[in-house]
DNA sequence: TTGTATGCGTTATCAG
DNA sequence: CTGATAACGCATACAA
């Protein structure tokens, strides 16, 4: 919008009085053409500042240039640093990203999906919303897709995501060695496959020591501030919680701080979170890391080597990537600590 | 991209023996059209799923009903929240947004800036990149501009910006009120007027209460980490840190521990950041907090605003949101602690 | 080597 | 009320 973008190549013709056709030939190089014309309009397009309308460049080539992505809330700390990865690559090959929040609602994705494909986007990553329990908005896209984190088996695309009962479980285990016996397990959406693996994790570690699993434990819900209250509230309170989703950390200290109970004194803590400040709250956070920054990588290289060979009839490739834990104060028995 | 984007109003007119202008017509409502005939289009505009090619529209109406967003980094708490409130209004306005991040170099911000000009967008939101020195890549944009955070007088453009140099004295003026008379600011880029007015609020509040001002306590550079561990290795050094920037109070809290300063027993910490989990912190951090989410609205705002009235030769405003204290532990004598 | 004509999807204008 | 045509900016098959 700026003044160079309001010249075109016929402005660039009419002042070397050339056709638009030959310009666009100097240009880009494509075709014969005479030395001297192309190093002409070169010049001629530089003093004028000239640069291609991409519009019409998307119009003609039915190509954008231009990635989607789909997050649930870019202030979440994974999604954040993930967006970071896609860029990366993104940028290094010639693409732009488009950056849509579901806000974890499913009307909010199937809006943005809508409006991704509706734009011509060449490919979209997604993570999708808690709420997306129904997939047709994806199905129905029939450009290059790719999920990360949240992703449904059901839908035939590349994968990458991280390997969440491993990390469950050693998580889980780390809490067990610590001595904690009653170790609660609080997460979001249960259909979503991240919820489903990271319980599995954490029901082997049980299993593996030879610990029954309390249903009354598990929690899985959107409202978890009342339901991991709720947990310690009544009798038979468990002695240590395992949160599988990030904003689960936070309500868990949010309300044992509000009950009074210490920790890891009263209770333990550990869980999946990616947020840099964890080692520095109070106390320390035990917490299960993921490449964050190599996921967006490899969701982006994905994406675009399929955009960039739409013949393949490939394999969808599930791309699992290891977590790491960091041993922090909040699931270290005292004695330790 | 889905099989959707594929009908065009030429398929339709195809169906229904009509020429394509009648279509066109009877979708968008202009000019007058036969009842029935409007209705028969609909019927099967919907039944093909039709949606109409923005691309196209973009490159007839010269308007793509995209804003660009620049922001130093999105992993950034205030960043992420105020992109939050820009998409909020955009998307109210029938806008979309386009992100992008400068990664705090000038080199990434002015290609994303020039990339953002050939795409046509038809605003631009942006807080500047630490770096950013020279202006001319904003000076030479004719599209609309709004300024937030990091702005610069110079550029005429709308700008959303805090009170900086009230909430930076009432940080440090509450610093003095707990008893703390050795206080160190430390932050980034001198030249930015985020980081002039926080300083001039630090002044504001020595000068009130009769203090001398140490130059050797005020520390302005990318490589804070170095610097603050400068501060505390010395003789004569501060009790106190106001930090004037985000990133500076993960820096603050990685020295301290490393040389094994307690906060606040040894040495207190305050300072302008947005990150939800700094009452959690240990000890939890006092904070000058921001109004996020609504400057990115009233930025928004802004923005589109002009976009909408191209012609009215308007007084450019800034407007100034007053900042809040949330007075945590980490800034309390330890007696009140 | 260069110019002309055409089309990408849409709408405004003018003719019917 | 409806249809034909041109135009937005660009690239390309084809003609010269």
């Amino acid at each position: 919008m700026n003044k160079r973008s309001s010249v075109t190549i016929k402005d660039i013709a009419q002042q070397l009085k050339l056709s638009p056709s030959t310009v666009s030939r100097a240009l880009r190089g494509s075709g014969d053409i005479n030395a001297e014309t192309r190093e002409l309009v070169r010049q001629v397009a530089e003093e004028l500042q000239y640069s291609p309308n991409p519009i019409a460049l998307s119009l003609k080539e039915k190509r954008s240039k231009i990635i989607g992505v789909i997050v649930p809330e870019i202030a979440n700390t994974f999604c954040s640093a993930t967006i970071a990865g896609i860029e990366d690559i993104a940028y290094q090959r010639g693409y732009h990203v488009m950056i849509f929040q579901s806000h974890e609602t499913y009307e909010r994705e199937v809006a943005s999906v809508r409006l991704l494909a509706s734009r011509r986007i060449e490919g979209l990553i997604i993570s999708m919303s808690a709420q997306t329990r129904q997939y047709d908005h994806l199905l129905e896209m029939n450009a290059p897709l790719v999920m990360f984190d949240r992703v449904n088996e059901a839908i035939p695309s590349h994968k990458v995501v991280v390997n969440d009962r491993a990390g469950a479980f050693r998580g889980v285990e780390h809490l067990l060695g610590q001595g904690f016996r009653r170790i609660a397990f609080v997460s979001m959406a249960p259909w979503l496959s991240v919820t489903q693996n990271r319980l599995k994790g954490y029901e082997d570690a049980l299993h593996k020591h030879g610990m029954q699993l309390q249903e009354k434990w598990i929690v899985q819900t959107e409202d978890m501030e009342t339901a991991i209250r709720g947990l310690f509230s009544g009798p038979d309170q468990p002695d240590a919680v395992f949160f599988a989703v990030e904003r689960a950390a936070l309500c868990c200290q949010k309300v044992l701080k509000e009950q009074g109970l210490r920790i890891p004194e009263d209770v333990a803590l550990a869980g999946f979170s990616d947020n840099p400040l964890n080692p520095y709250l109070a106390p320390a956070l035990t917490s299960i890391r993921q490449p964050t920054f190599e996921i967006g990588q490899k969701a982006a290289e994905l994406l675009i080597e399929q955009i960039e060979n739409p013949g393949d009839e490939m394999q969808f490739k599930t791309l699992t990537l290891e977590t790491e834990m960091e041993i922090c104060a909040s699931s270290l028995r005292r004695e330790f600590a």
